[in-house]
DNA sequence: ACACAAGTAGACCAATCGGTCTCCTTAAAA
DNA sequence: TTTTAAGGAGACCGATTGGTCTACTTGTGT
């Protein structure tokens, strides 16, 4: 029975997500999900594994999150608007499938552990890339040149991180809608040259 | 004798940075800057003090580098590629007043407080409120209308903080002269119009 | 009906946390 | 010279950390 695994990583990746994986202890994961200490560690040998299957759960609901946005349109420059246009949905708290909006998760967890060769940041590190994927795939629609769509893509997602942050640390919930209009003229731009 | 308080502080703000604070305890800090734990406690009520006077040391820090990069450059354009010139230096560790890059110390720190009403968490925003000062008075030497000074400050310094994180979680050390040609290709947009 | 695996509650462990306190030394001001 | 405050080293505090272990209760397959 893996029901209790799915309810120890979804109450973990909650209290995680609000308060920070450092600020939070086994036995609150154990009191909040309601699963006792040794069934966490019959299913994970550790806290960090616990958090790496975290990191996982959360990943595969953004992008599936993400993904079905995205497809909603069926345009390049369609789906560029739809982007920014979840991210607003997202930064207000109107995708009750990603909870309370705190940021991205995977910056959040990155900045909490310093050494870049761990376990937990390389998922940090795949989880951006996998993002990047469903930009590019996107972008590829515009039919622009394979050098331009990949500086445009790179340049969406520092538009996309840039917004995440903002709206995280300056409680900015505005800026999905203004990095919107931002990537409008960086599109003209490029479908102009 | 205000010497200890600067250790105490300079050696926190370097284990902060480097492992997280919540990562860090008292104990480490006071091996790290040599000074004994009555007089840490001397000099601040509990470890929440002393992360606040780590935040207001490294904005002071890090907003006289800023301000001294801006100030090499004299025209608008001249400086807002100073201000991605300084991102590369800083991402690739050629300013040592900056310490080993490990991306923005308020945005990792943000991101390790949940409560948005806590002290340390309104000593970030206002960090990136000043920051994004002088960014604005960069842009003001355009001679860009009013909206269009804020739309553009707005943009670079969405800019600047996806550049930065995706620095710090991807390892991207090319991030910041990207945003630079990105940077570049907006201003032109405004110019143009 | 019985065995076995998986769950529960929670005592327990050493280590560490943030923080207090005592005792001793140093140095500068009176 | 004497007084006073600050610093050093570190014992000590209760609470909490991640993690182990025991004892008991389920539910399911044979």
């Amino acid at each position: 029975m893996s029901a209790k695994r799915q309810n120890l990583v979804l109450g973990a990746f909650e209290l995680f997500y609000e308060k920070g994986v450092h600020a939070v202890g086994i036995n609150e994961v154990l009191a909040a999900s309601g699963v006792a200490k040794k069934t966490l560690y019959n299913h994970f040998a550790s806290k960090d594994e616990l958090v790496l299957a975290v990191l996982d759960y959360r990943n595969d609901a953004y992008l599936k999150w993400l993904g079905e946005r995205l497809e909603r349109v069926d345009t390049g420059a369609g789906k560029i608007d739809e982007l920014f246009d979840a991210l607003d949905d997202w930064f207000n708290d109107r995708e009750e499938a990603l909870h309370a909006f705190r940021g991205c998760f995977f910056i959040n967890v990155s900045g909490e552990y310093g050494q870049p060769e761990s376990a937990i940041y390389q998922k940090c590190v795949e989880h951006k890339q996998a993002v990047e994927e469903l930009i590019l795939a996107a972008v590829a629609l515009l039919g622009l040149s394979e050098d331009d769509s990949v500086e445009l893509t790179d340049a969406l997602s520092v538009l996309k991180d840039g917004a995440i942050t903002r709206a995280r640390v300056q409680a900015d919930l505005g800026a999905a809608q203004r990095a919107k209009k931002t990537a409008r003229r960086l599109l003209a731009g490029f479908l102009g040259a």
